[in-house]
DNA sequence: ATGCATGAGGC
DNA sequence: CCTCATGCATA
């Protein structure tokens, strides 16, 4: 009980080996079937949400005055970015690994275009014959060479931060592939190979999530993980995180059979609002509008929130996410292995007056 | 694997 | 209010 009911990262206090259940092999090598759910509903869905409902539950239709805001603390730790120190607890059996490496990169956000060699611009069709991309291996394919270069979207239509090319006065041209800012075909490969040898080596995405707690102090979710390995993160996500991964790939690889300690942090009973679920009409006309103005304001969300008869927080959170959505590496609607279309976004953010 | 949500920063 | 990183809850 002691583990971590007041202090969930624990990191700097708790011996991370209180817990027995470091079973961190025992998925066969299913790839993309039903991995992480007995993982999930483990450590986080046996704390709080054991039994009935919840019983705060946003209600979501009588009254917006933020319950949950007011009486709930910041407990919501977030290490990441201030890179909290974890004072070496680890035990790890270092074997090779560089911890060195200058601040991150910190160039512009997102241009898909990346500043590096991207002129190999063609029409890449994903029509790879080695391997596959997104399909199943066998469990067991040895890491590939990278043979096929998809330099898919330079620029995607949805794009309008300028590329920026960083030259900050410091570096931009050696690359270490370690560090430094990779292309965007880099990173496509490396999640490639990340989530092959994360399958091989028998850990599932929320394995490494923990384990990149333990290794660095920064703990990831099964989500982020996912997202890395699809390429749904936005480009300076992925660059922050590709260094993290790689060395846990390293660790992961040289340790073979020496489960690492992880620990498993315990969920906050965190007053979270129920997700509402859209329907699907409703999700059509919501797409409608975005492609039709994808920044509405405010008066505009109140409207078309009440003709929708959804919260107006709802539908702003609607945008937002469905903004987010199009500065991924994978544009929505694009998958690797097929379907090369592109769309046509309205580049207008601020002047959308029909309605 | 993804949809909706939270919260920290930034204007 | 937005963007951005991130994740709970869910399909």
């Amino acid at each position: 009980m002691a583990t971590a009911a007041s202090n969930p990262y624990s990191i700097l206090s708790s011996t991370s080996m209180v817990h027995p259940d470091a079973s961190v092999m025992q998925h066969g090598g299913s790839p993309f079937r039903n991995h992480q759910k007995l993982l999930q509903s483990d450590y986080l869905q046996g704390v709080q949400s054991n039994g009935h409902p919840i019983g705060h539950q946003w209600v979501s239709s009588l009254a917006e005055g933020n319950p949950w805001s007011a009486a709930l603390e910041q407990q919501d730790v977030k290490p990441g970015r201030e890179d909290l120190q974890l004072g070496a607890i680890i035990h790890h059996r270092s074997t090779a690994h560089v911890a060195h490496h200058s601040p991150h990169t910190n160039h512009h956000a997102g241009a898909w275009g990346t500043p590096a060699s991207h002129n190999s611009s063609s029409i890449n069709l994903y029509s790879q014959t080695g391997f596959s991309v997104n399909g199943m291996h066998g469990g067991l394919t040895p890491p590939p060479p990278p043979p096929s270069s998809a330099p898919n979207q330079s620029v995607h239509p949805g794009l309008r931060e300028t590329p920026e090319p960083g030259e900050l006065g410091t570096h931009h041209c050696h690359d270490h592939s370690d560090e430094e800012t990779p292309t965007s075909d880099e990173l496509e490969q490396f999640a490639k190979q990340f989530k092959q040898r994360r399958i091989k080596l028998g850990f599932t995405q929320a394995d490494v999530g923990l384990a990149l707690g333990t290794l660095y102090g920064n703990v990831f979710s099964q989500t982020t993980i996912c997202r890395f390995e699809a390429l749904q993160l936005s480009f300076k996500n992925m660059c922050k995180l590709k260094p993290l991964l790689n060395k846990w790939l390293e660790e992961a690889d040289s340790s073979t059979g020496s489960p690492s300690s992880i620990d498993k942090i315990a969920a906050q009973g965190r007053k979270r609002k129920k997700r509402t679920s859209i329907e699907v009409s409703v999700k059509g006309v919501l797409e409608t509008h975005f492609l039709k103005c994808p920044k509405p304001a405010a008066q505009e969300i109140l409207s078309l929130a009440d003709s929708l008869q959804l919260e107006k927080e709802v539908v702003r959170v609607w945008f937002c996410n469905r903004r987010q959505k199009e500065k991924r590496m994978t544009p929505p609607g694009e998958q690797q292995g097929h379907e090369v279309y592109s769309h046509t976004v309205n580049a207008d953010s601020s002047s959308c007056r029909d309605l």
